[in-house]
DNA sequence: AAGTTCTCCTAGAACGTTCTAGATATGGTG
DNA sequence: CACCATATCTAGAACGTTCTAGGAGAACTT
């Protein structure tokens, strides 16, 4: 049932519009409306004035093809990520305090990270912040030469990568495991997920560090993958040498490992512990209850925002913070 | 330290160096690689050479600029939206079977949809697609004069809008639940959110038709609201008033509504059944393991493409189908 | 009185495309 | 041979901005 709707374009009004209406030059009214210096108090009012009655907009296109400079930023992520939402909503507020809009690019099924990045800076942003994690570095540092890039998450050589300090998150979270009396350690990693490598060897290297017995098993950032395997390493492992505790990827591999641990009929925090990463959504939801790692997020996405504004961005390491929920706890005899 | 700015120079070639480069004027490397009529093979192949070999990429702002036709498509949705994840998937599949481009906006916390309407207005885009649950229609309607206005998941008076049969899947909810014996329902309602009066009115007419004693609490379309609304619920309904089912607003109040009745202490589904909507990768959690109800994405992105492309896009509404999952069935005497 | 320096303003050239109108060559037709 | 149609190409004007160069006065110097 088509539906008649929206009639033929009411022309956007543009600068010439204004500076008629105003009886200025163009040149004039765009000194105006860019706040720039050389117009006379008297010609700024009538000029915003007009604008403001005509419901006039810059249009960004022709700004930043004249100007290269747009103002506009491009951000590149995956929906449905919790995490990147949260970056997401702190680099609008960074932009706002510089500023800047921000358009977003989606990685998904149906996009790869490269062709997100050419539509964003095809777009005609003057940079991009984003979390790439499958595109080569070298790519990326190509890319880099037309504009800055930034990347969130993960470390990529020769681009300012804004990152967390993966090494000390997982190691509050094997001392908190270690305080809790527990010596027999398995980590769920993340596979080819970014940091997932970070927090693997971050874990090795704790639980040895505490003289803890641990295990790694290739999983990956989904709760699929986790619950499965999981629920392969019960079957496979006689309860006596099971270990007392799961170090999950991120919250969401943590989520597929306490189903498998229900599976189990194993209680928690009292046969079994488990832990998330990224203190998301998921960890709070209260079946789950996660003992997770918090991001830095609000300083991630003021960094991210400095280095691309900065010539030369710079890169950094943001402290995360351990958050004690639930489902870690210890052994009940 | 801030001295390093030697980065700049390497400028994207233009239409100007292809034609250069291979010998023809800017007009006929424009109409080669448009692919327009009105060119020689043989200067096809020359200028598509040359600009393979620059690596040229069109500017999309002078080319949306000048012709009005970008090719790119604005998208604005919530981030953190399971739902709205998934919409975009399915329009960037379709994007690509048409030949567009998609660029997103988010609303959020420090964004609202005004604004992120007017930042991809700007960006040039020919047409916007959005979940639209607040900005009143007065105003969509305004902006739907200067360009093609696409409103997903809530009806808007005045624009194309492609949207769910809520009544449909409310109904076989609470058929559903009828044929499981369950004589009285409680329905968490979304307030404000996109579709919540729809079901709200479709729960109340629902069980009246099956002659079912029904009510309604407002709540909110996330869980830590539905959480608290259900517990006040426990606390002054004696048991044997109480419902015997919950039809939350979605599967995020539904996973709320969860934790209520976990409090409570009464199981799932043999003292209460609990239904979500959505179909979200929450219902799927295995510990909620919710009945919940489909919408036809790929169906709703379809449609919305086509009202995009379209002169005067139609409107059009879609049949969501319910999903049985463990979370729903008779009640144990 | 003639410079000099401000302040305020404007014309017109960019930016990288597409599009309109026309030029040039080629070939067919009467 | 003149004429027109067609196929191929190009110059130059848009699109809506910003930016560069400079102009007209008024207000200081000297």
């Amino acid at each position: 049932m088509p539906e008649a709707s929206a009639q033929r374009p009411a022309k956007r009004p543009t600068l010439a519009d204004v500076a008629r209406a105003s009886g200025v030059s163009v040149a004039l009214a765009s000194i105006v409306l860019r706040e720039a210096e050389g117009a006379s108090e008297e010609s700024r009012a009538r000029v915003k004035q007009a604008a403001a009655d005509l419901g006039y907009r810059p249009d960004s296109r022709a700004r930043s093809l004249r100007s290269s400079r747009s103002r506009t930023l491009g951000l590149a992520l995956a929906l449905g990520e919790p995490l990147h939402a949260e970056l997401a909503d702190a680099l609008y507020a960074e932009a706002d305090a510089n500023g800047f809009e921000i358009i977003l690019g989606a990685t998904g099924k149906h996009r790869d990270e490269r062709r997100v990045l050419n539509t964003l800076i095809d777009a005609g942003v003057e940079a991009v912040i984003g979390v790439f994690p499958k595109l080569p570095a070298s790519q990326l540092a190509q890319i880099s030469k037309q504009l800055p890039v930034i990347s969130l998450l993960r470390k990529v050589k020769g681009l300012p990568s804004l990152i967390t300090d993966e090494a000390a998150g997982i190691d509050q979270l094997v001392s908190h495991l270690a305080q809790l009396g527990h010596t027999r350690l398995l980590h769920l990693d993340g596979g080819s997920a970014v940091a997932a490598k970070q927090r693997r060897d971050a874990f090795l290297a704790s639980a040895a560090k505490a003289d803890i017995e641990a295990r790694v098993i290739a999983a990956g950032p989904d709760d699929a993958t986790a619950f499965e395997v999981l629920r392969g390493y019960f079957e496979q492992t006689p309860p006596a040498e099971r270990a007392t505790a799961v170090v999950a990827f991120n919250d969401r591999a943590a989520l597929g490992a306490r189903q498998a641990i229900d599976l189990a009929g194993l209680a928690v925090p009292g046969q079994i512990s488990v832990t998330g990463y990224d203190d998301s959504e998921f960890s709070r939801l209260a079946h789950a209850d996660l003992t997770s790692v918090r991001q830095d997020v609000a300083a991630l996405a003021q960094a991210a925002m400095q280095a691309a504004l900065e010539a030369p961005g710079a890169s950094s390491t943001h402290a995360p913070q351990i958050v004690v929920r639930g489902s870690t706890g210890r052994l009940m005899a």
